[in-house]
DNA sequence: TGTTAGCACTCGTTATAATGGAGTGCTAAT
DNA sequence: ATTAGCACTCCATTATAACGAGTGCTAACA
């Protein structure tokens, strides 16, 4: 089943040529490309077999090869373990957003939004990066606050500090000691408390307490909630949908049409995330090549993820979507790069909301 | 330059045709449309003076005629006359984006994204919608929270309920009375200010007056010109870009490309959400045909925009992008009675953030 | 004077055929 | 095991023809 040296010297060129130009590529080409001084022929019968074999295709008789998915496969995972611990020299477009990076005081959302914008525009491929998914489950602090005769805020801190606020509106205007016993209330009961272990029981045992103020003590339950739903919620950005038109094996309407809704809706990419949070190679890097990928729509392109880690459990994922015979060996390095940028820089006490 | 009678029912058959096939419409299709019984011949005469008056175009000596910008005004205008007051009784679609608005409680973030999915849905056509631009600029509440040793919270509501939050780190603990100090003196000095009257002066006061906690001071006001470079920021969400590959005039790669890129970016739509805020006509409704819209990457679009109102001030813009031969009728009257909802339904006091 | 039938003409679209060339597979010679 | 040579395949390109929808114009008609 192991391809000998010249099989392998072979497939390479095939793929590296392809990768560049697209077209099938024949033998004669390889015979000048590589440098084991072969005729075309020799070539012929080994690309033959490297056919049989299943690592390359023919899209039709008379013409040359293209890589299989296996193919791919093998180049890539082959491409890893020789750079492996190489990590590339940080080239230009990494330097800009480690710059980038360090300027924290912005907010999470635009520097993410920011970041997918730029290795879009560098790698030519469209790209979508996951905000890191807040584990944060305890109740760090909550509190009411009186703004207006007729409105209550609540503020709501999370773990991890996801904040969250809520407007309640009051018919009968509360005194500053009412609202102070409703804060003490609910801080006594509530702070450093796991999420989940806010029960039924829990909450009517509050709103005894509070007494005539019991509604209020529902809305703000109600607003605990609406936390940890958001916080299920993946946030997901995305930039450079436009490029797959510039590679014509994904822009016909049919295709473009998918990958764009798939990039609108943004809904499909959670998948992707999902599987390249679970399966953990250890890099921190996965390939996947065509029909590997989670994504249905996104069968004919190939997809690079990395996931970076802020504090303990917060996880996000940076992709690079292209088509299959994307430049694996730039885009894995420039994530791979990325990715340790990210872990370091926000290693130490995390982002804000 | 009047147009009779006849030429103006011509024209209108040849609109409707055209909007329907997107097929250049000949003599011989209006002969049969139309109850005014011509010959193809007589209409062929007419449809010459259209053409000289360049209401109507020739693709080629041996085409039909397809409406040109101009002829498309014309029939818009006279259609926006006829209609007037008329307020289309409410489709079944409208019906279903009046029971989702109704449920008030979901963030408005939530709502505008999802009205725009389903407008998208029922129009196929590509749709974006501006988020209320926020007005309010009277610092209604200010508020600093400890949350941890180490973590100050700030709290900052803007008239309106827009509410922005921002974690404060001290290296020095803070007592309680200390915050409470802070908490009176910002208070006292900034409630109720316009947020454009906080002048430097006064921030060196404030400082002055917090002593040893002025850098935390100086933290607090970051935070509140954040929230006013927040307040200018439009934020717009779009759905349905996909829907352009239904239309073979919009789905050449050239085109798609500078089309799904304008609607990721957004940036460039702002420029018809200023353009339809300010160019009032009195309907709220606008129409751009072709050349006519504000945004360049749309000139073979035509797009309609209706401006909604919350509270004083507080304007937003829903627009549906779609095919010069889009079908002006269904866009209009939807817009017409989804902006009534919008108005009524969210007239009395305003959403939350 | 307005309307219509008739007809030659235009021109994009579609279908069909012809040509070229890149690339293969196989065979025979080295 | 390698290679030169050659027949063969099949896509892509180009050329050619046939088609037909639609026009403009003229002449006849009410």
């Amino acid at each position: 089943m192991d391809l000998d040296e010249r099989k392998r010297k072979i497939l390479q060129a095939i793929i590296r040529n392809y990768l560049e130009t697209g077209e099938p590529v024949g033998s004669r080409t390889i015979s000048k490309y590589t440098d084991l001084n072969l005729s075309s022929a020799t070539i012929r019968n080994e690309m033959s077999d490297l056919e049989e074999l299943g690592y390359i295709i023919q899209p039709h008789t008379s013409a040359g090869r293209i890589p299989s998915d296996k193919g791919y496969r093998l180049y890539v995972d082959q491409m890893m373990i020789e750079k492996e611990e190489q990590l590339s020299q940080a080239t230009q477009e990494v330097k800009e957003m480690q710059k980038m990076l360090l300027d924290r005081e912005d907010k999470m959302e635009a520097v993410l939004k920011q970041m997918a914008r730029m290795l879009a525009a560098n790698t030519n491929y469209a790209t979508m990066i996951s905000a890191p998914q807040v584990r944060g489950n305890k109740l760090k602090f909550i509190q009411l606050s009186r703004v207006d005769t007729r409105q209550l805020l609540t503020t709501i801190v999370v773990e991890g500090n996801v904040i969250k606020n809520e407007m309640i509106s009051v018919e009968q205007m509360l005194d500053d000691e009412a609202i102070l016993k409703l804060n003490i209330l609910l801080n006594t009961n509530l702070n450093g408390l796991p999420i989940e272990e806010i029960n039924l029981a829990m909450i009517s045992n509050l709103k005894q307490q509070a007494g005539i103020h019991a509604g209020i003590i529902s809305e703000v339950m109600d607003a605990v909630a609406a936390v940890i739903k958001d916080g299920e919620h993946v946030e997901i950005y995305t930039s450079g949908a436009n490029n797959i038109f510039k590679y014509p094996e994904l822009a016909d309407n049919q295709r473009a049409s998918e990958l764009i809704t798939t990039f609108e809706e943004k809904q499909m990419l959670t998948e992707l995330v999902q599987d390249t949070l679970t399966d953990e190679t250890g890099t921190g890097i996965q390939v996947y090549i065509g029909n590997e990928t989670p994504v249905k729509t996104m069968k004919d392109c190939s997809v690079v993820t990395a996931t970076y880690e802020l504090e303990e459990g917060m996880k996000g994922t940076i992709g690079i979507i292209g088509p299959r015979r994307m430049d694996y060996d730039k885009v894995i390095s420039t994530l791979k790069t990325l990715k340790s940028q990210l872990d370091t820089i926000y290693k130490k006490d995390g982002g804000q909301t």
